[in-house]
DNA sequence: TGCACTTCCCTAAAGCCTATAGGCAAACTC
DNA sequence: GAGTTTGCCTATAGGCTTTAGGGAAGTGCA
């Protein structure tokens, strides 16, 4: 697979290049293939035609390697949401932010599921985590609501995104009408209006 | 624990009293005590103070308790539902409904976990998963949406509710100001005051 | 009451996963 | 090229899942 030269039968074993970037990066791949609980240490292991032992040296354990890769997820996010977010405002701007999100569940389940992992507190505190909750605040900013109405809006929002997201992931919307896509633009229409009309003028 | 008269050294060994559906509450309870996902057989096997393989003429497998633990929360949640819309409409109900999720959430935070557990179709189509989107129709119903506005109304309400529980759930809202209860309540009104501004007059 | 039958929980065993300890050889350092 | 470090290995132990088969407690019927 990686390394081919792993399975060969001769004397020479050279040897597989393991690294906690090329594990995390191996699960994360294997998250979105297989589901992100069915990502393994032994799977991973297997992944590089490498004994099960050989990652603990590498990784502390099981839990390390599902931490890491929410931690991969959560800056793959953030990323895709800064960039996304560059010169937009207001609806232009939750719109961008909402098909990140919705976009990259999509494309990377295994790792989106990750990203809801539940961090303890410090390793929360450094991640990326920290960078999108800025980032909703920026959107919203846009909006010019006083306090404590944006906080407000920040947990309807990360709301409304997440639920969605989760539902749509769980199949929740598939196999019935209308689109998902026409609910989704609905709703971001709705919450356009919404936010505008909370405005103080 | 369960039978006391398991663990005596005495030579006469009573029945333990092994039933689906005792297996399966008691799952449901270490759901709500340890997490969904630390569910086991064995662990359960061990609150009976009985033998692993006995489980097995019980429970096809470990999916199979685990998704019963679902069906469970499933009904107890549509009941709670059911018995706090009775007589209720607009607002009322919506908050109501809300209420109910929110509370059966940190009440048993095992058993949502395990609600939200994917099922497969048929098992799906047979749960109390029917009546979970029945009574959200309902709800929506008082406010006189014309379709497909109430489709894409009762996916925003079920994105906002699970979103919210979720992230409450994850601790997301823990150790910020302000309460929890305030952005919850400010959200139902919101959503209250969307949901009447979008009936035809 | 006695006997067959069913039900219930058991022991045994195999397979996969996590995790630790210790070993040998490849790769780097000087 | 010798010494040190690094990287992957074998060996081992314990836990969870699942199947196969056995023995004893309960049930029904003569």
């Amino acid at each position: 697979m990686h390394n081919p030269f792993r399975k060969d039968e001769g004397i020479a074993v050279p040897r597989a290049g393991l690294t906690v970037e090329r594990l995390v990066q191996a699960g994360a791949e294997l998250a979105d293939e297989v589901g992100f609980d069915q990502v393994t240490v032994s799977a991973v292991a297997r992944r590089f035609d490498v004994k099960v032992a050989s990652l603990y040296s590498h990784l502390k354990n099981s839990h390390d390697l599902k931490t890491r890769i929410a931690l991969l997820a959560l800056e793959e996010l953030a990323d895709r949401s800064a960039h996304a977010l560059a010169g937009r405002a207001g609806r232009d701007a939750l719109a961008a932010l909402a098909g990140v999100y919705r976009d990259y569940a999509r494309e990377h389940p295994g790792r989106y599921a990750a990203a809801r992992l539940r961090l303890d507190p410090e390793t929360a505190a450094a991640s990326a985590g920290v960078r999108h909750a800025q980032m909703m605040r920026a959107v919203l900013r846009g909006y010019g609501l006083p306090e404590p109405d944006q906080t407000h809006a920040v947990r309807l929002l990360g709301s409304v995104l997440h639920g969605y997201v989760s539902l749509e992931l769980a199949g929740g919307f598939a196999h019935s009408s209308p689109d998902a896509q026409v609910s989704w633009e609905w709703i971001l229409d709705r919450l356009d209006g919404l936010l505008t009309s909370l405005r103080p003028h």
